[in-house]
DNA sequence: CCTCCAAACGATACGAGGTATCATCACCCC
DNA sequence: GGGGTGATGATACCTCGTATCGTTTGGAGG
């Protein structure tokens, strides 16, 4: 929210209700679920103002499209510092969110090795969790 | 290619012209590019087994869709041991392979403090690159 | 508090990307 | 060489996301 108007958006109506269906999310939310969610919340925004909305995020890096599963695209919620981190169980399909991912020091070998200003990363890690082995 | 056969999935026409679209190109492709890529190679293959082999080489983890820039993914192709990672720029959109990612140990804690059986990884930097500093 | 205007909006028509369907084909084991 | 399974190519279809356009609104400057 901060991160918006801080850019020099517009802090208006209907970008305030898709971040709030996203921030109030237990889950990664689908396009169509967010387009679901603002609207219950605020009838009155239309459909192309929510992927407007998604497209600013994007750019503003505070959210991110990725491909879990089902055919369309979700959506993270990038940490203030623009860092995520999550494990996706390729059987059950279910993500657990990592606080702490332990690459901060891997970034900055990267970010030399490379001469890169790291502004953010998503790490996507696979595997079977526990209930699925 | 081992990867697929090794899978219990025939190795078709199409399955072909599919992987080695992808293995020969140098940057991501995007499905559209992909269907144009195979027209080209084997021109009898249809659109959709384009899309149905997109669909099975990422269920067997040999491939992942991706957002880097435009609306349509684009299909990383994975290491042989499921890993992969790079570097975006968000100015010029320029990705830079990565191949010495530094992140097993990060890995291996995730996979303890989660009780996960990791069997591959995505890694997404985003940064400025020098020239556009 | 009022004015103003670029930025954003809501509605809707449109288009590209991806999927479902279905008859045909290729492979394989016998 | 017959039968069954998995994959195919063609095409119709559908969904998600975008472009357009006239209207509204946030918020800076008076």
């Amino acid at each position: 929210m901060e991160r918006l108007s801080e850019s020099g958006a517009k802090l208006t109506r209907a970008r305030r209700a898709v971040l709030e269906v996203i921030a109030d999310s237990r889950k990664h939310l689908s396009s169509t679920e967010i387009v679901a969610g603002v609207l219950q919340r605020a009838p009155s925004v239309g459909r192309a103002s929510v992927f407007r909305t998604l497209d600013l995020l994007s750019r503003l890096a505070i959210v991110r499209p990725t491909f879990l599963s089902g055919r369309a695209p979700v959506y993270v919620l990038m940490s203030e510092d623009g860092h995520h981190a999550h494990i996706v169980c390729p059987r059950c399909l279910n993500v657990i969110e990592i606080d702490e991912c332990h690459v901060s020091h891997a970034l900055s070998k990267i970010a030399q090795e490379h001469d890169i200003q790291v502004a953010g990363h998503l790490l996507e890690v696979y595997g079977l969790c526990a209930p699925c082995r």
